[in-house]
DNA sequence: GTGGTCTAGACCACG
DNA sequence: GTGGTCTAGACCACT
């Protein structure tokens, strides 16, 4: 369901906060389902439980899961303030890069035509 | 020359080699002049040296500037190179973030018209 | 009869004896009346059994019902007891809230424009 | 410096962050004052170094205090913020009381009597 | 020496 | 069985 990337610099439980944003915001984790139970979750990645638990803490917060003790934890029921919310970060994110590209004299004409490109690579179904 | 974020979480020296590389590259620093000897950018910034010199060590093991013993550390003579450097790296990030929205199911237009925007702002001279 | 909300922190059991509670203090609930039985209201809010004899257990050791084996439960014959049971707890809260007030600075005069405010509304049947 | 009530049902990170979030807006830790380090104060109230990290990311994740690796943890530098967040939080309370009053039929004037009864008592130095 | 992350294992409250 | 808190102790990155 997840995989994680040890060598990379982010914290494990980060990686799991954004990869259960990811699914609930696309809608492949639908509202009010349930996750796995933290004991379980770590046996599946082979990590420890208070990583996990921390994850989903995190993502309690975020109003992306809600905890019921003793049931579980569960999807959002409104994935689309998810959806928004991650849309935010990806328009915020493209305005830190167009700085970087405006700073170096990149024009933007360049950065329009690559996401032409890339989007054309994602229909024919590469790496997704 | 360099403004320094304590808060942000990314460390000191990453932030130092970012704003190197960065002046570099859009040739506010020229090829082979010479940069502020560890001692006195410390002393400019008021931080440890030992911080300086890891942001000088990893601006060498790019090559993005060169350290002459006695001498001083300059910044490369291959000033094209660094720029092309950053331009990767941005295009790569580009590509991140395109495929993160192409997931969402956000338009390749939404995003370039996002970008004319972000580019309109920064010809005002805001920011920067 | 009673309204749970699973996403509150606080435990099931314990919203239960707080709503009964209050219902039993305002009158709602006539002394001496007899409660749903732990398995009828178990059905009725879906919930555990347990967990309402749990409530059960709590509002008989605070004198708030008494339970007749065999027969059923029923609210305490003594309600003024009760309400001043409740108004106790209020002003002990409303104790607390004012030392930390007083600490922070904030003056009486805006709390007790504040209670005013809330009264009206109140009384324009909002909430409640 | 903060006296912990371990019988109490909060846990003990969050009776920390209320703690320090209390002095800071009260300006008792002045803005950009270093707090005790993780392990000092670990030492100090003589519980585990972990809980009192749980403490000190939550007070950053609230913005009340702000942390610099390898350098420490400080009070954020806008107090005015965190003491408004503050007496939003006890506006809050009040109206929840207010609330129970009004659903018991206590009468606005014997809430604002009392508050002037407790605000007298608090001027002659009692607890605080 | 500082904060930050992670593991291992325990205990409690809840359902 | 579930989540939540806490302890103990380790390791790493940064200054």
């Amino acid at each position: 369901m997840i995989a994680l990337d040890f060598r990379d610099s982010r914290p494990i439980y980060e990686q799991i906060v954004e990869k259960i944003s990811d699914l609930a915001a696309r809608g492949i984790l639908e509202a009010n389902s349930q996750l796995p139970s933290v004991r379980q979750m770590a046996l599946e990645l082979s990590i420890n439980p208070n990583t996990i638990q921390r994850a989903y803490s995190e993502l309690e917060k975020k109003e992306i899961i809600y905890s019921l003790k003793g049931k579980g934890n569960f999807i959002s029921s409104d994935i689309s303030r998810i959806k928004s919310q991650r849309q935010e970060k990806i328009l915020k994110d493209l305005r830190n890069i167009s700085l970087d590209a405006y700073a170096l004299g990149v024009c933007s004409e360049l950065l329009k035509e690559k996401i032409d490109e890339y989007y054309g690579t994602f229909n024919k179904g590469e790496t997704l």
